[in-house]
DNA sequence: ATGAAAGCGCTAACAC
DNA sequence: GTGTTAGCGCTTTCAT
């Protein structure tokens, strides 16, 4: 059997409390007493039962991450960076995937599975407002990302609106105006509200908007995107920019365009939103938005972090500065 | 206060241990008092404490991944296929990354961390055999992928020497002569097997082989690819194809091809090794190995878990079945 | 079919 | 400065 705290105390000739003060750095400790521990410690190979310790303490040191799937940069990203951050705050993470499902997201919410976590990130797409009311108010929970409910919850987003109104801004004072908008949907989540950021600069602009512009996509992946551009180039559709609402829209679309002959940014200026690492080493290279990721990944840690072990006070909605990456797909001028 | 057992047996007026037999799908607990149970269950909306459980059982039900990096698209899918295992045998998944620095590695095999987990797969990079001596014994462990070590562990590994082998076949067989190979470095890991299996081609074909191919490269990524591709053109090596150890480097190197006119595959063909999501959508699409990371996700999980309360047995070493993805980046003519 | 009670390994309040 | 002891919430013999 693994060595306890009562194995260690034997071999050392001292309580388990004495050999307790010396894991925790107790400081009132002889120095001889210590080096007994110690030795007894290390001739054992003791190591404590942490999940002990967790049931004494309340806390496990573990918080969750969920979100939608791994196999997206977007979110692959964005977990090593919360994981990241969690390690320099000396907490460890556990990382589920939801498919994004209303189901899974909900379910994540009250979940026992999350009796062995500190807290929760969740990085929801289907979730709905309703579906934050019948949820424990003791568990620590962060909302990422995309969506903004109204629900007491701590939510730390990025400025889906104003970062897709600067992406359509700099297309415009580009002097395109024929802007083809990829993964388009009317909705509340990220995909309407850098939508209706798109309209508003047009507006702004006094451009007309065109419906035959606007594409929806089944993914926002790779093949979603140069679907859409086929559609667009086998409509007839006549367009001299494309804003994919991510970035692998936009990549794909690039993709499909070259096929097509149409050269980027010549012909078609292309920008998409994310700033995947890989954005910088497209051919061409990927202007679009940095939603501010790094800021959100450790904000969301640190906030729920905050919140462990002292629940209390107002829910925080908290959004990232985000910025114009410019690179070659879509030139400033 | 969250409520505990004692609180629903003293509102259902039975006791914890009939509580518990609820809870636990118990045959023998009478219709009737179930009934009373669950209505005190949800009465209280009481969850089991996991950590309370799991100190009693010896089992905590989550298991660790541990990974260099998850901005790596290759751990970073390879992580969701772990995960989307571990889920389906109903277990959850704590995901470290190491940097693939040995300390790191080294340190999670006996870190107390670990004792909040019920085993631990390891992808290693820095990792040397010496390492792996004073492992705890009980510790369910597996080494994935990459390099093979000998040591009494359970090892789920790919088969780069013929794999890479097979690459190499494949552009020899395309009428391809004179193959650099980027990525290269003479060591046990994944590079090196991978060199020897490019060696190993080029000898059964009798084909000589020229050491100006040869690219050293800080990292395996874009960059790193894009940078050898220049360093060849430089210094005006001949060159007709280009193997990439990884997919990372042969998409970096396409770029570079690219930057530099040089049509791909008509002067130069491309082919990597990963199949990463992204290697489909590649303009062009790219040639690569799949090294059979679904096999390797599945069977990690699986042999993890088959430790698990019973580490006895012989260790055992298995390979993935691996396979030639031919596309465009490098056609079979 | 249900109850009483021991104990998983640890922390911390309280003695000495 | 060090020892004693009471739980944290659960599972699980052993009785009944």
């Amino acid at each position: 059997m693994t060595p306890t705290l009562h194995d260690v105390a034997r071999v050392a000739g001292v309580s388990i409390k004495t050999v307790s003060n010396v894991i925790n750095a107790h400081p009132h400790v002889r120095p001889a007493t210590r080096e007994k521990v110690q030795r007894a410690i290390a001739e054992l190979g003791y190591t404590p039962n942490l999940t002990a310790r967790s049931l004494r303490s309340g806390r496990t040191g573990v918080i969750a991450l969920a979100v939608p799937d791994l196999s997206f940069s977007y979110f692959a990203e964005l977990a090593g960076m919360v994981i990241a951050r969690a390690e320099e705050r000396g907490v460890v993470v556990l990382v589920e995937q939801t498919g994004g499902e209303r189901d899974r997201e909900r379910e994540l919410l009250r979940s026992p599975r999350l009796g062995l976590t500190d807290g929760l990130i969740l990085s929801p797409l289907g979730l709905e407002a309703s579906d934050l009311a019948d949820r424990p108010r003791t568990y620590p929970t962060v909302l990422l990302g995309e969506r903004v409910y109204d629900a007491p919850v701590d939510h730390v987003t990025m400025q889906n609106v104003d970062a897709a109104r600067a992406a359509t801004q700099h297309l415009l004072a580009a002097g395109r105006r024929r802007i083809a908008v990829l993964g388009a949907h009317d909705d509340d989540g990220a995909a309407g509200l850098r939508l209706r950021g798109h309209r508003a600069a047009l507006a702004d602009a006094g451009v007309a908007h065109d419906p035959d512009l606007i594409v929806e996509t089944r993914f926002w992946d790779r093949a979603g995107g140069a679907d859409a551009v086929r559609d667009l180039l086998a409509r007839g559709v006549d367009f001299d920019a494309v804003f994919g609402l991510n970035d692998t829209l936009a990549l794909g679309a690039i993709r499909a365009l070259q096929e097509a002959g149409r050269r980027v940014p010549d012909e078609v200026a292309v920008v998409g939103f994310d700033d995947l690492d890989e954005a910088a080493y497209a051919i061409p290279s990927l202007t679009t938005i940095d939603p501010g990721r790094q800021w959100i990944a450790q904000t969301a840690v640190d906030t729920l972090l905050g919140r462990v072990g002292d629940a209390a006070g107002e829910a925080r909605v908290v959004s990232a500065p985000f910025e114009v990456r410019v690179r070659e797909s879509a030139p400033a001028r």
